[in-house]
DNA sequence: ATGGTCGCATCGCGA
């Protein structure tokens, strides 16, 4: 049952409700899974959805912020929510697929602008989550598993406009990229997106506060495609849809596809 | 070095 799957950070799934039946209705991922909803899950849009074919979802969701949904034209069996870090925030869901594959949705705290946890309290939390995260999938190893995301951490150099100068801003700084790459590692998980797309500059982030994005083009890479070894080799075709960035009222991140042969 | 823009629980906070 091959499928294509997407990770998009929406940043309000209720007021970019016609983007995402555009991202749908264009491109038709099998799984589509959301970050950032900011909405209790009884209020999002689901028959919008579902009149676009995706009949099934397994959300979190909490007023106004954070909130994490699994939308499928493929049935979906809930597996369970984990609060990583313990900040009762909805972060996490995760749900099976009918061919056994178990997709983690995953929105890793921002961090705040300080990149030290005696001064800012919420990187404490990011890395305090990511640490979890490895202590989690260390204990329960994952197996034909995917994990997507908003992870917020940039890791490689050509996942920023300027390694060097984003070495001190949070989602660029070495302590969260090695935190993140013990998360990884615990689950033995292989980056899809760079397995696909192994150099060159890419981002799936732009600012809104740049004056044009576009122009200026300082992006992060902060959504990521995540496998087990066991499922990698059948990924492929991934793609960062960069002119999402550019339409109406968009979303500051765009979305990030892979498909998978299984 | 600073400030810049979004969304919402909207005049403050998180991103």
């Amino acid at each position: 049952m091959p499928f294509t799957l997407a990770t998009w950070n929406i940043n309000s799934v209720r007021l970019r409700e016609g983007l995402v039946a555009r991202l749908m209705a264009d491109e038709g991922p099998d799984v589509l899974c959301l970050q950032e909803c900011k909405s209790p899950v009884e209020k999002i849009p689901v028959e919008t959805f579902r009149a676009l074919g995706y009949t099934h979802m397994v959300a979190r969701g909490q007023k106004g912020y954070n909130g994490v949904a699994i939308i499928s034209k493929l049935p979906l069996e809930e597996v369970g929510a984990r609060d990583f870090a313990s900040l009762g925030h909805a972060r996490h869901v995760a749900a099976r697929l009918p061919n056994g594959v178990v997709i983690h949705n995953c929105y890793v705290p921002a961090g705040g602008d300080i990149p030290d946890r005696e001064q800012n309290e919420k990187f404490g939390q990011k890395l305090d989550f990511l640490t979890e995260m490895r202590d989690h999938f260390f204990a329960e190893k994952p197996a034909r598993s995917i994990l997507v995301g908003d992870l917020n951490i940039a890791p490689r150099e050509d996942d920023v406009w300027s390694h060097k100068q984003l070495l001190k801003i949070v989602s660029h700084t070495p302590i969260e990229v090695e935190h993140l790459a013990q998360a990884q590692d615990a689950g033995k998980w292989v980056d899809i997106t760079r397995q696909d797309i192994p150099s060159g500059l890419l981002y799936s982030w732009w600012s809104y506060r740049a004056a044009d994005w576009d122009a200026a083009d300082k992006g992060r890479r902060l959504d990521h495609v995540w496998a087990t070894p066991d499922i990698a080799n059948a990924g492929h075709g991934s793609r960062i849809l960069r002119p999402c960035r550019g339409w109406e009222q968009p979303s500051d991140h765009v979305p990030v596809f892979a498909s998978f042969d299984i």
